[in-house]
DNA sequence: TATAATAAGTGTTGTAAATACATTTATTTA
DNA sequence: TAAATAAATGTATTTACAACACTTATTATA
């Protein structure tokens, strides 16, 4: 078959903006960058793309490599295409986020890329666009779970309703009425009680919860309603 | 600098799903390919990345060249990059949407390319992925236009609100009450009612809206309500 | 061992928004 | 002038949301 003669060809690259949350803060997982140029800078986790491997492909094996963990929830996010966002030579980049428990991280760390958490708020300098998809991220991530329920993927498996809002206060950076936010998320039926309490961040303990797996499976794209309106959304 | 050796480059293609609608039904423009592989084969407008533009400018391009159009609403879709989705050679494309108003395109058409307006409930067999990228995009448009004001930039100047009730049936595969829909749009505060009516299609005639464009574009990413939830969302 | 301190848990009420629903009006055509 | 067509409009009911305060469990300390 013809090749397509003329055109020029272009690098192409994932990379991906891993979420973790501590039970403070939401965190951002970064590298220091191993290759010319801007080596040694910090830099969001990426690598170009294989022969045979699709974008989605190619964005888990990043995130395997960082982080040992597989089956994680993960998005493409947009495509960045500036024809001098890598100085050295023209290369696009397909950036994908992923939400992971940030503990399941701590077991299974790769150390060959220095890598540390950083809080949202708290970004260092980055190379060439990375600062630019993490603002995007952190905005798809705030507009994304203020409708659906994916910030669970950010929790470990039991987590208190007050671990689980001071998640939320953190993303839409604003305070809830923990009355209102204890029946939305109650109202969902996501969630099981457990009989044990976590005591560690009060005396009285909260009771913990744990996701039940089938319905949470089977709504993730369904409608949530947790986040007070006007807060948040400038409404019509 | 030193360029990234070993890696392999790729073709960069950036495809556009052209959305119009004729007062009746949602539609989508597509074009005879011309260049092999699948050459007269129905295919979306695209080409491929020229060396000193960005995504954003590619697509724009090439909205332009089809249609003559330039500063209408697009928005990038998301990036394709299956090993084989173009069986000649490697080729990943950016998909972008773009909403046309279809009477400004009727104007300005360029027959170079054969293209032709399909209603998206029957959209021929298509080359390579593209199928893939309409069903994407047709859901894009669903999702976006029942939180934002979009659907407006498929409409004329003036439109009536039947027709504008017309387009959001379409799109969203149901009938809504005219009462409630009228008062909802109305309190957006987005439309300015005109004098004349339209007589076309009644005999009693509908009277014509514009939009106010100051409110308008400041309003691009407020959130509407216009869609009854229970009709489509499955809501937790 | 009683008291203070801390954070978790829970219920009610008023208000605003959304829905369901039917009649009147303007115009054309037979 | 009667019939047909589609547009325009108002109200009552239901539902969802937000605002709000006290009680409970536990630990530390006076």
């Amino acid at each position: 078959m013809p090749k397509y003669q003329k055109q020029f060809r272009i690098l192409v690259a994932v990379d991906c903006i891993i979420f973790g949350f501590d039970g403070t803060e939401l965190k951002i997982l970064l590298i220091k960058r191993d290759l010319e140029p801007e080596k040694g800078k910090w830099s969001l986790m990426g690598g170009f793309i294989t022969e045979k491997e699709n974008f989605d492909r190619g964005g888990a094996r990043i995130l395997k490599q960082l982080t040992g963990l597989e089956g994680v929830y993960m998005e493409q996010l947009h495509a960045f295409g500036h024809p001098d966002r890598d100085p050295n030579e023209r290369t696009i980049s397909v950036a994908y986020f992923a939400l992971i428990d940030i503990h399941q991280y701590e077991n299974q760390l790769s150390s060959d890329y220095h890598a540390e958490w950083f809080p949202v708020k708290k970004i260092p300098k980055l190379v060439f666009d990375h600062t630019n998809m993490v603002a995007k991220a952190r905005e798809r991530l705030r507009y994304k779970s203020a409708f659906h329920p994916i910030l669970f993927e950010l929790l470990p498996e039991k987590f208190t309703l007050p671990q689980l809002q001071s998640l939320y206060e953190g993303i839409f950076d604003t305070e809830f009425d923990k009355r209102n936010f204890s029946r939305k998320i109650q109202s969902t039926k996501l969630l099981v009680k457990q009989k044990d309490k976590d005591k560690e961040s009060s005396k009285k303990g909260a009771y913990y919860y744990k996701l039940d797996k089938r319905r949470y499976a089977a709504n993730l794209h369904a409608f949530l309603n947790i986040i007070p309106n006007p807060v948040i959304f400038n409404r019509l």
